[in-house]
DNA sequence: CATGCTTATATCACCACATTATGTATCCGT
DNA sequence: ACGGATACATAATGTGGTGATATAAGCATG
């Protein structure tokens, strides 16, 4: 038994914390408010609010889904008043996509509803429970940030 | 600015973990295998590995979805195998669920999947990233056991 | 012990969101 | 000016969800 392989160190690591963030994945899809913004939705009001306008194409890759996809997800966001569409002068192929008051007044309210929500959740943790979830975000933030090219 | 509430300590905590929570969970419904089980299936199986057989409706609110979905789902896993449907003698409106071998298979080859999948990312990862991860495992399984029946 | 409420599941019609394959318009290099 | 590449739209399809409603079994009661 090695004590350390070239990339993966100690597998029980891994196999534990991936338990854990599985049922952390299914139970945070739950917690949503049912009837409103898919995921996805909210991925990408999020890129347009944090990066500016943005091509149709660029979503739909950075969100890790297909054109079409992107495509009806804008048009469903259009017609709910939260983006527009808006075509480029220069190239009359490419459509700016680009998040409106409302796209933000959205995107902020539901943020506020979810950080309620586990604001009570979190209360019934004890104060090191809190504290090491706190401590890891880092680490969250490291981890949602690789590999955003390697599928 | 009152020191504590009687419920809410400090908002600051709730938000920033609420942003990380968000991403992270955008981040792993993304990372699965495409054509695998849904997530709820996935819920569902452990659910039955875990408490052993268990009637549809029980299921249905255990998982969060309403029972026609439920109905749905064990159908799916039924037809692949993955479940079996008995009715119960004492009262033949029930259907007991129970998971099959194949069905703890099923579930053992995506957690293996998956972990190896995490476990490649938190190879990316610093010592001290991953030891937060680690460390804030049984803050995110209180979290995940909290709340059962307030929806 | 028949009538009627409740409970457990199934079925139906529909919708949201994704995919692949393909169409259409625009740009660009030779 | 033509031909390929690029950016987006459209079409056909699949999966997994919802609410409304049907069916069938249990239960309570007059």
């Amino acid at each position: 038994m090695e004590i350390s392989g070239p990339a993966s160190t100690r597998e029980h690591p891994a196999a534990h914390v991936t338990g854990a963030l599985e049922r952390l994945t299914r139970f945070l899809v739950r917690l949503g408010p049912r009837g409103d913004l898919s995921l996805t939705a909210v991925g990408t009001l999020g890129t347009l609010e944090r990066s500016g306008p943005c091509r149709l194409t660029e979503l739909a890759a950075h969100e890790g889904v297909t054109q079409p996809a992107m495509t009806q997800l804008v048009s469903r966001l259009q017609e709910s008043g939260l983006v527009t569409r808006t075509s480029d002068p220069d190239d009359k192929r490419v459509v700016q996509v680009r998040i409106t008051d409302a796209g933000r007044a959205a995107l902020a309210g539901r943020r506020e509803t979810r950080a309620a929500m586990l604001a009570e959740l979190l209360d019934q943790l004890s104060e090191d429970e809190r504290a090491s979830l706190v401590a890891a975000v880092p680490a969250i933030d490291r981890l949602t940030h690789l590999a955003p090219e390697d599928r």
